[in-house]
DNA sequence: CATGAATGAGGCTTCATTCAT
DNA sequence: GATGAATGAAGCCTCATTCAT
């Protein structure tokens, strides 16, 4: 089955025929650098190693290949898996989660991705949304989720899960995320991480540990 | 002639001559509604009633003019005066000035200024950077400033003033920045604000405030 | 191997494979709504049903599949049968001819055949020849026979038979032929076209009928 | 006055300031030539030697500038003026008429532009039927009047003017005019023109001249 | 200084045509 | 033969910038 696959080459209608690949993995590349509106058509054929005409076979226009690339980044960065079994203790799941999203929030790819979109929420409200939809608002969720579990059983005292989430997710980017997106800093290293991460996941349990 | 010619560029040579000012006024807002790439040198013209050529004769290039508006809003939002006086006591000053400070950035202007010069921030670091610099940056050295006056009498225990100020300033934005810029939802309300900066400030002294 | 390409060339050179049929009908279609500029072969394919590549099996390029259904257009228009039987009194010959004829070009068909053919003239002047004098110069002809068959035994009184001929043709277009190719009314109704041929009837019998 | 004028070069808004006639006039030959579609906009930029930023400076698009083409064309085509004096008499009238009816559709120019705006029609219906008007039905007009002021003092018995009109033009093309624009015969000569108008004009006296 | 006409480079998109399957 | 993916030339249009007035 997956050999006859291999070989139907109708390719255009599959999903990810190559050439489709490779468009999508230049755009986003030439997309990621310089914005919806710095980015040229010619530069994302170029980057692609396809001509400009084979753009248009896959996408219909420069904004349709911009959506493509948008809700396939938000869908890769919502899928992060971060571990939130409730069975582990709040401790090391904030400290590990706190961790692994400033990662992914403070690297070439993710700093790009949140700018680039952020960039054209005004123009493009739709993509905007279901970008944060789909990354920012699913990790406030799962983590929401987690801290509910951790609720029940009396380990923490909160009123509003949500909100809780979205303050650790906060706390663990202060001083970091800043002044990464606005390139006054460098991407932060290890060290930096874990020491902030560590602070917010103080100042999360300060507030919200049970008494 | 030649001094007439002397008189009219001392004219331009004023930081303020009424053109210059019609210029910034009318390419702030194309700039920030529309992103630098969005915006055009005619769109911008026909916002500042002037003609395309005037533009040339204030601004070296587009993005000179873009460097001189970025310039300005970032002193202008920079000189923001919060109320930091030290004799004011902690959670009174943290409340009031977590609420303007939200209204600030969660405001069509604010969240513009801040998605026009990330979004740009990869192509002109150094206008990231400065602005990140004179508004953001700034902010949290007042507030940490403010803080460390707290410190010394015992009121507060803080180990990284500028750290705790970093921290103090992202919980405040909790649920509420980052769909906003997205567009996922509109400016919050009074209330929500008000909710969300005592939710902060609560989680602010729970962890820094001297036992 | 040579064999296998012997025998299917042979079926393309068929004149009308069924897919030279469908590309045929399917050009038609298009050319002649959107005209030899308007029309392009993605279109055309679609309208054909079949794969762009398949139009080149058949036609060399797009202005042969063009000179194709003109060609074909005009043969179809010059065959069209008008009843010319001699022995038909001119009276009612006239005006049966005149009401067919007006239909004719009066038609969307007709119109657009006409309107493409000569909007294309100029550049492909052969084209222009083939279509004018396979059907109008064709029914010119026709008519001028049927004249010269009435002019022998004295019905009527004619110096130039093909001179009256195009002159019969040509009144009975008066006021319809030509705003209706200018869209600037709709096809005529059955009975302004009889109107206006008995008054072209009238006219011509007035003129060549034998006193 | 008219010196001022030709200084006062605030020369856009003039009407007919030079760039636009130039490219006006260039325009007209590219599109009379290659019709609308087959006129592009860098030759029309070239024939008038005027950039093709220019262009778009004085036209909207392509299409707006092609609709000022055919406005200018029928202001000018139905601006000619025959000679309808009533008090001329009918068959000098009608054979003056005649001639410079034919000569100036059967022109290089006039062809080409009732083809090129024919060719349109069908898809810019508003553009044909201006032309239409303004062109072929104005002269129509024309006619018919001078055929009523001889109507009423019994010189020709007509009952419909407008149809007779029509009918007198449609009689001088008879074997001229659509030879020509299908590209099937040159231009007519003068004695040609001379002939058919002649054998026309006896027709409509046959037919209308009272007795 | 202020203007706005003029430019030409470059962007997005379409399309006739080719070619490997 | 039939397909449709792929191409690159060319078309329309925008825009930053220059320059004569």
């Amino acid at each position: 089955m997956v050999a006859a696959d291999r070989h139907t080459l109708h390719v255009v209608s599959e999903e990810d025929s190559s050439k489709r690949r490779q468009i999508m993995d230049g755009a986003r590349k030439v997309f990621m650098d310089l914005g919806f509106d710095g980015a040229s058509m010619g530069e994302i054929a170029r980057a692609a190693a396809v001509s400009k005409g084979t753009l248009y076979v896959y996408f219909a226009d420069k904004c349709a290949l911009f959506e493509a690339i948008v809700e396939e980044e938000s869908l890769q960065h919502g899928q992060v898996v971060f571990n939130f079994d409730p069975a582990r203790d709040v401790e090391t799941t904030l400290k590990e989660f706190g961790r692994a999203y400033v990662h992914l929030i403070c690297r070439p790819g993710g700093g790009s991705a949140i700018r680039t979109v952020m960039a054209i929420a005004e123009r493009m409200p739709e993509v905007g949304r279901r970008y944060y939809e789909r990354v920012l608002d699913k990790s406030i969720g799962r983590l929401a989720d987690y801290l509910s579990a951790h609720v029940a059983p009396g380990d923490l005292t909160i009123d509003d899960c949500r909100l809780a989430a979205a303050q650790f997710m906060e706390v663990c980017k202060a001083t970091l995320f800043l002044p990464f997106v606005f390139q006054a800093e460098p991407a932060p290293s290890e060290e930096r991480i874990a020491n902030v991460v560590d602070s917010a996941t103080r100042m999360f349990l300060a507030t919200y540990r049970a008494k």
